[in-house]
DNA sequence: TTGACATAAACTCAGATGGAGAATAAGTCA
DNA sequence: TGACTTATTCTCCATCTGAGTTTATGTCAA
């Protein structure tokens, strides 16, 4: 049975946003995502995780998740030399934090997520980047088919839209064409903590639209703008100015605090507040069933 | 170092469908479901998985998925004894199967989920237990308005519809109430592996709202009724006929084979097959964010 | 002081979607 | 042949959504 025992890491995908960039902290210089061992005196992963989290970036890390386990044997920094070896499990966590002051060891910084991947932010249009990129995939495609449809789905080609939530896939596709390594198609990592971002990345831009994970990155009070620049940063793409406010206030998730801020440039804009009581007590639906009623 | 080593396994909530009553695959005489150590031999978590699911049940599995990585050390079987020992760490998987002749060795059995989350199953009407069991949830929330808000809220009480997606926050409210061990409210299981149940259920009724899962669990052909009926016994709740019907082929996903089925017990109704070539190419959004497209 | 500029906030409107159920078709079985 | 059962197609209407337009209220520079 000793043939069955791991060495099992927590790995952490902390986000916070400033001046309207979702940001990741990072150590070795930006090269890799913070991890340590899970200890004995944890009690929990979540616990674990969170203990030298906090006492890494002296912030109480809000919001915290889960994201996925990873021990492919092929894609760890250590793969491959010989049979007995130890066996690395690495467990993946999403965290949300307000602000950024790092004070921890192993010189924390914190780096914009689109440093990583610097074809997912459609903020300003479709990257230019993305001409060349997409060549290069349709390149490899040739004449596989399957290949090519992935490719104009997953990066939006051929009159497709593109969809923002497919951060994974299109780095899993990157990967397959090894494209991840050239220049200018992104920052690498160490071992495969880019991959661990994007599935964070990709978690968080689904979790958005169907739970409100936004209010933790958000200052206590907020203009319903501030709201909306926070998930443009985070889904990488605009949205409609009046259609998002509709919606927020459709869910019912904020109230004015009754003070303005005139730090807007133009007309001094109403101050919100979240309100989380009634989170648990509403639906907040998503995708549903066509339910009967009898 | 060698006290972050840790005993990882694999487990499995392996789910099939036959008459109408989802079933998940046990051993134990349906006390435990199945689990191997993930061993150096296996090139990754799923194909650790996947090869003793399918030497235990000679069956391909469709689809697996990772559920979520469990190491709480006060909910596991062997707690509490001592400092010093082993680790432990569950990494559970849902696998879905299309039929169910178990051939495995380990006594492996197929058992109605329902046995183990009786409450769960709506098809019938709200469950008579649930009138015993929500006296005892409300006895133990007492004058705790938050706690009693919960329990209004997760089991569809004071007006509140019945959410069939909660199944995983409602365990965790029966365990909290210390209610899981009273007899005629489900039955149990070794270590917490009902808890994993629990939350491959609700992983699985979550999933079908926007993901083409269920067709992993139908045959070949089908008519729309079985369709319809076999996302009731999953969802645990009655649909809508014609609602269920536009909401399918407006999807996109199925075709008609041109056969005919008889044994419906009136009009002979016709056969579709599942396409599933267009899901990659379809959107299939769920929530959406309001874009601004310019 | 005034007008250009910038953003806030409210309102409009047509097309799509979703809930509920009625109407019609085509089998089986007594 | 008529009762019964399920299939399949429609209809109706309320709500939601996408895409603006309109009006309000600040700042700042000439």
């Amino acid at each position: 049975m000793s043939e069955s025992l791991a060495y099992a890491e927590l790995i952490a995908v902390l986000v916070a946003v400033t001046d309207n960039e979702p940001r990741v902290m990072t150590i070795d210089a930006g090269e890799a995502l913070p991890s340590g061992p899970f200890e004995t005196s944890h009690r929990t992963l979540q616990s674990g995780l969170r203990a030298w989290v906090e006492s890494q970036t002296g912030h109480p890390v809000g919001y915290l998740e889960q994201l996925y386990t990873f021990a492919d044997r092929d894609r760890a920094l250590d793969a491959g030399t010989g049979a007995a070896q130890t066996r690395h499990i690495s467990i993946g966590y999403l965290g949300l934090v307000r602000e950024q002051v790092a004070l921890g060891a192993g010189r924390p910084e914190w780096h914009s997520w689109y440093e990583y991947f610097p074809w997912e932010d459609h903020r300003d249009g479709r990257p230019d980047l993305l001409t060349g990129l997409s060549e290069r995939l349709l390149d490899w495609a040739g004449d596989h088919e399957v290949r090519r449809q992935r490719v104009d789905f997953l990066f939006g080609l051929n009159g497709q839209l593109w969809n923002e939530d497919l951060v994974l896939q299109r780095y899993e596709l990157i990967y397959e064409a090894e494209l991840e390594k050239v220049a200018g198609f992104g920052r690498q990592m160490a071992s495969d903590h880019r991959r661990i971002l994007a599935t964070g990345i990709t978690r968080l831009r689904a979790k958005i639209k169907y739970y409100p994970v936004v209010f933790e990155l958000m200052p206590d009070s907020f203009t319903l703008l501030d709201l909306q620049r926070m998930t443009e940063a985070l889904a990488g793409v605009r949205l409609h100015k009046s259609n998002f406010r509709r919606q927020i206030d459709q869910q019912n998730l904020i109230e004015e605090t009754g003070e303005m801020s005139s730090e807007t440039g133009g007309r001094p804009a109403k101050l919100f507040r979240y309100r989380p009581a009634v989170v648990e007590a509403s639906s907040l639906s998503g995708a549903r069933l066509p339910y009967s009623r009898h």
